[in-house]
DNA sequence: AACGTCAACTCGTTTC
DNA sequence: GAAACGAGTTGACGTT
């Protein structure tokens, strides 16, 4: 097939030449991988753009980056919906993990356990269930965003809580656009190739051309234009070297042809 | 052991 | 200023 069906997004395409990296950041709307760019000062440069893109609230670069000390067990979430900090360390990791045999389908609690002190401990890494995610899958592809109301409503159905939902949003949001970015590039790929090769074949149309051209051409035609100038009145081609030029207009006349807007005896 | 996946995190930015 | 989001990161876990 052609790559005409390869992405139906309306994709503006540029092509250019950046002169560093840093003008790469300017617009940075697709660019979830930070790879290094190579030592060229100039290089070529793809940018995309999605016109239908619903992020309206682009920012030019994220800079540096989050970092962070990293998730990997659970934490009690506030009160307020904030997300606790208590030391990781001193957590025993009480993993609860019930395997069904029939499905072989993992089944979490999604309750929190608790201490002698009454707080919560952490868990180690919750895998959602396939229910789960089908439902949260579901929810995705009717909205990639979540309004408060539709938030609680999903975790009240799915029995987690509210953060979870909205953590499972945000990072499908970023896994759909990191998959549509690949899409993209593969896109991309395919039209640079297509591009060089109509390069290349207008290349070579072009010099089939001259060499036409060169072949059917008189041979004072053949002369370099800059050494050659015409008699405006008489249409004699004259060459305007060094060496001719105390001689102007001496080379051959041009064969006569009838035409009855010239006056050819006023000519010289 | 290496690698991939993914829930959950931090941080900076944007929006209201 | 709070909430929401994107980007980047971490670490547990499953797979090869």
């Amino acid at each position: 097939m052609g790559f005409d069906g390869v992405c139906n997004k309306n994709l503006v395409l540029e092509l250019g030449l950046n002169s560093s990296s840093s003008s790469m950041a300017e617009n940075n709307s697709i660019n979830p991988t930070k790879k290094p760019c190579s030592g060229l000062n100039f290089e070529p440069s793809l940018t995309l753009a999605l016109s239908d893109d619903h992020d309206h609230r682009k920012k030019p670069t994220c800079v540096g980056g989050g970092g962070g000390s990293g998730g990997g067990l659970y934490r009690q979430e506030s009160v307020s919906g904030g997300c606790s900090s208590f030391s990781v360390a001193s957590v025993s990791v009480k993993r609860e993990r019930e395997v069904k045999s029939e499905d072989s389908e993992r089944v979490h609690e999604q309750e929190l356990d608790e201490n002698d002190d009454g707080t919560v401990n952490g868990r180690k890494k919750l895998r959602l269930t396939k229910a789960q995610s089908a439902l949260l899958e579901d929810a995705f592809k009717h909205h990639s965003t979540l309004n408060p109301k539709q938030k609680q409503e999903l975790a009240r159905e799915l029995k987690l809580r509210p953060r979870q939902v909205e953590v499972w949003f945000q990072n499908r949001r970023a896994r759909t656009k990191l998959k549509q970015t690949e899409v993209d590039c593969e896109y991309l790929k395919k039209c640079c190739e297509a591009l060089k090769e109509e390069n290349n074949r207008l290349h070579k149309e072009l010099q089939e051309l001259k060499a036409l051209k060169l072949s059917t051409q008189p041979l004072y035609m053949q002369l370099p234009a800059a050494t050659l100038t015409m008699c405006p009145s008489c249409e004699r081609i004259g060459d305007t070297t060094s060496a001719a030029k105390s001689r102007p207009f001496t080379m051959a006349p041009k064969p006569h042809l009838f035409n009855p807007f010239t006056n050819s005896s006023a000519a010289c």
